[in-house]
DNA sequence: TTGTACGCGTTATCAA
DNA sequence: TTGATAACGCGTACAA
């Protein structure tokens, strides 16, 4: 059995409430039953338990992460960043991978509630409604996605996309594909508007497949879309893993990149920067995403009526490698 | 406020305690009460309160996963498959990042430790005897590492090895050099003495680097001393990102790979058989050790007297790509 | 079959 | 400054 507070009150001498005071707020009693109580616990090694404490305060200590797909480079870094922002203020993390099923947010969502906080939504899938009744239960910041009127983290994707487009426009290139992702993924629309606007502005084709899944053979299978369509002569992928696949296929089916092809990813993985062609992509502050989330949850909690609205854009940025070269014609 | 067992007992007309049986042991009330309470549920979107619930059955139906970086590739895969696994069996996961400091671990279980029901190790890097200590208070599985007497799930690093070094050996590579990884880590150590063994069993000479951050960077520092080494013409890594960091150090210095030196990892994370060359490494079955250790958990939770002290090896099986070939003299 | 009452470990309230 | 007591929401032994 675990030592608990009575154990602690017994071994000093006082009572519970005493030992409560001596260990949440020392300055609140006799520094001779601060001692007296501090050694009685140190000795049992003694640890108030989180759960009991929360059934009274209502508070748990604890954030819930939800995201689509782990095994997708660009999440592992936003959690990490989220954990050591947690770790600050003394929260834990709960993570929940829903394996790009919209089904399985909701009960994600649902289970966890109870022992939490607050939750950080990476770009979930499932539909808007769905989710913001639980704003109502518990404080709630989206990462990667707007929902009205939850607070939320996003990347300036429409800018990257202005970026792309400049540089493959500067390069000679007059039609452009988009390999689009999930349907269910505010991302990819949000990318998709932006390169339209883009592709408009510059007077250039654009040629949209998919959408495919996120992942290598996503893009392994756009590949085969892409090289069939008549005059693009550069592509834009959702994301890096589908560049991955692009690169991937394209190699195997002898198009040289970016002799004949020129591949745009988005995300800047670690791998991007380490392939042979190194590929160009929009680069986003994936560890931001992550600690400007956190914060935002944490003012969203302390300060509950503060119905905060904060959408924050953080800046994404063109980072030119050598997956895109001169257009041939 | 959240809806409460009392709000539904109230609603439906009858006790807590009928209300609690309706909902767990549908069997043991009548039929016509079952239905009251269950439409009165339903209609007040009431959901037992897990957090209240754990402390009087001292279940908490929560997991707890330690790991050092899950900026390292190797881990999110085994973090997904932990968690999918446990979701199967409604077990909650909580994630904490040490980001590879041994002192952070101990705090980190430690705060976990109330809401857990047990704790899945991967890689720890503090003291067996720091870590003994929590085994007593909830069950404890260990992943990439062995702590006497806990249950553990290990890849087959000896086997592994001698794989790798059969492949280079037949090659006629006469001089190794290992990149060691750190000295904190098991696997770092297991796999060294496994290189060892293999390298003396085929008499080649082995020169030993490091030890190395787990990293790119650590790889591609570790690159300038192992070429720097007289005679060495292949370089075991102890994972496959500080494989690529010397992949990417050796381009930068125009050392041809594998031409002039052969490269080998370990682990097969996505990225290695993307790149160019695409990486020789040895491959573990990373979603398989998540899944096993789950279920070791979960049996040793079930089971409290099983003290049990298995421990499951995986096997390893090299995978040749192009970053290995002929050695030349 | 159902309801009452207690306890889980903690913090908050109030009286001493 | 301290101690007794209530309360958080739930599960369960026990009584009805």
């Amino acid at each position: 059995m675990a030592v608990t507070i009575k154990d602690v009150a017994r071994l000093a001498g006082v009572s519970q409430s005493s030992v409560c005071r001596a260990l949440a707020d020392p300055a609140r009693v006799r520094p001779e039953t601060r001692d007296r109580v501090q050694s009685a616990a140190k000795q049992l090694g003694y640890h108030p338990n989180r759960v009991a404490r929360s059934l009274i305060t209502g508070r748990t200590a604890n954030l819930g992460v939800v995201l689509p797909d782990l095994a997708n480079p660009f999440f592992p870094t936003v959690v990490k960043a989220i954990q050591t922002r947690a770790r600050r203020f003394d929260y834990a993390v709960f993570l929940s991978d829903t394996d790009e099923d919209p089904a399985v947010e909701v009960p994600a969502i649902r289970a966890l509630a109870m022992q939490v906080d607050g939750f950080l939504l990476c770009s979930p899938r499932a539909p808007d409604d769905d989710l913001r009744p639980f704003a109502r239960e518990k404080p709630m910041v989206v990462l990667n996605r707007r929902i009205t009127p939850l607070p939320s983290v996003t990347a300036d994707s429409a800018d990257g996309m202005r970026q792309a487009v400049a540089h493959l426009a500067a390069l000679g290139h007059r039609t452009l594909a988009y390999v689009a992702g999930p349907r269910t993924s505010w991302s990819n629309r949000d990318r998709q508007r932006g390169l339209r606007a883009a592709t408009t502005a510059h007077g250039i084709r654009l040629v949209e497949v998919g959408n495919v899944a996120p992942t290598v053979d996503g893009g392994a299978a756009a590949a085969d879309l892409v090289l069939a369509a008549t005059g693009v002569t550069a592509v834009l992928a959702y994301n890096d893993l589908v560049a991955l696949g692009l690169l991937r296929r394209c190699h195997a089916r002898g198009v040289r990149v970016p002799e004949q092809l020129s591949v745009v990813g988005f995300d800047d993985i670690l791998i991007a920067g380490l392939l042979a062609p190194p590929l160009t992509t929009v680069a986003i502050g994936k560890e931001r995403i992550g600690r400007v989330g956190v914060d935002l949850l944490l003012e969203l909690m302390t300060d509950p009526d503060h119905r905060g609205t904060a959408k924050r854009v953080l800046p994404t940025q063109l980072i030119v490698r050598g997956s895109t070269g001169p257009a041939v014609s």
